[in-house]
DNA sequence: TGTTGTTTGTGATTTATTTGACAGTTTTCC
DNA sequence: GGAAAACTGTCAAATAAATCACAAACAACA
């Protein structure tokens, strides 16, 4: 990999990237040009090569880019080359249903535990895992050397608990809870901040539709 | 509202104004300074002044910006200070973790259906709601002009079901599926593709991860 | 094997976003 | 009531990101 920063911009469309190219293996598709793929995505052919460049040239002129090979180096980038060990802190019904979801797993993240501080579920099985008390969090992730948490409980709860998890020696958190964590800057934080993300469906759909009384009023 | 077009990036920012000022209305804090509150965000003061002012100014020189009347303002420009309603398509876990999430109602955004493909599960109950035959959804948003759909069913079954969510007057899509969807202009859409998110997390820690191994070498 | 058409990689340009700076108001405190 | 301090709104500058444009490399085909 180069040395140079990549963008948090460039960041976010891998996934993207990495989507597409999988539905071309799929559909058996074994050669793509930037400007083929700049069609299907609705980007420009442009940024797609300067994205791919970031990385080293993975085409080739003339030619363009061999579809198994991009997806297994762009693969390679994002780390789904190896296994990513998780556990999941909150039991709730989100906890539970991305414990229930399968296709992470195929992409190599497998989850070793689910936790919750609610005596009454926890012994209850979620597919194949007995939830366990929250209380035993740090030490699984010490044992288990998880590389990965899932926070999904609510605000209160999540910033009690992370600092635990930091000294467990955690990686990265993927967090649901509706709160920014205040954490030392080698660990890493995805937020998944759901009703924010409604909030904006909600402001474009005002803004269109004040839009157009206006364009009847005129 | 103002005329010029806001930019994406201000748009995605708006929620969480709203959430720090709530929390700030909670403590009862009445008046906050730009810089204050940049403190608080990890934001410049300058980007928060920026931001209020493409909606007009909220604040008044010398004294800053009054909490609740702010929080209302903004409350007001996300669309938050009207109901909407919307239906969930897809009953599996995800779809039956967010018809239990009581917050969204909080804010406005009621649930008025759920639907499924599964004759197994329709006629179950989840929360206050009995699950339907999805091929009742396109005359339920018809009849009770609904505004939301949540897609929260496989790729295939997304693709199919938009065309008669369109067709049947739905403003906004709220999209859990992995795939873009190809819609009509006034169709607006929030993607929250949560393995993409999670692949994210999973390049960063890999990049600091490789980062380390780097520096432990020298 | 030569010629034409295709396509990448990349530096230059343009556009978008963030940050800085300060005039003009308001508050605060004596 | 007046001077000093605190703050916003806004324009200008700096930074970041996306797009354009084209030379160099390769493929395809006669």
């Amino acid at each position: 990999m180069t040395d140079r920063k990549i963008s948090q911009a460039v960041i976010s469309r891998l996934p993207r990237y990495y989507r597409y190219l999988g539905d071309l293996k799929d559909e058996g598709v074994e050669r793509i040009s930037s400007h083929d793929l700049s069609v299907r995505m609705h980007v420009t052919a442009s940024q797609i090569r300067q994205d791919f460049n970031h990385f080293g040239g993975f085409g080739q002129q003339g030619y363009g880019y061999n579809v198994g090979y991009l997806l297994e180096e762009i693969a390679k980038i994002i780390g789904l080359d190896q296994k990513h060990t998780l556990v999941i802190v909150g039991a709730g019904n989100l906890g539970q249903a991305l414990a229930n979801y399968m296709n992470f797993e195929r992409r190599g993240f497998i989850t070793l535990g689910i936790f919750d501080k609610n005596p009454e579920i926890i012994g209850k099985k979620v597919r194949n895992l007995e939830i366990r008390d929250i209380s035993e969090v740090a030490d699984f992730v010490r044992e288990n050397n998880i590389e990965i948490a899932v926070l999904t409980l609510p605000k209160a709860g999540a910033t009690e608990i992370v600092g635990k998890l930091v000294d467990s020696g955690i990686k990265g958190i993927w967090n649901f809870a509706h709160v920014d964590l205040e954490l030392p800057e080698d660990i890493i934080v995805e937020n998944v901040h759901l009703s924010e993300s409604l909030m904006k469906l909600s402001y474009k759909i005002s803004c269109s539709q004040s839009g157009e009384d206006r364009a009847q009023m005129e």
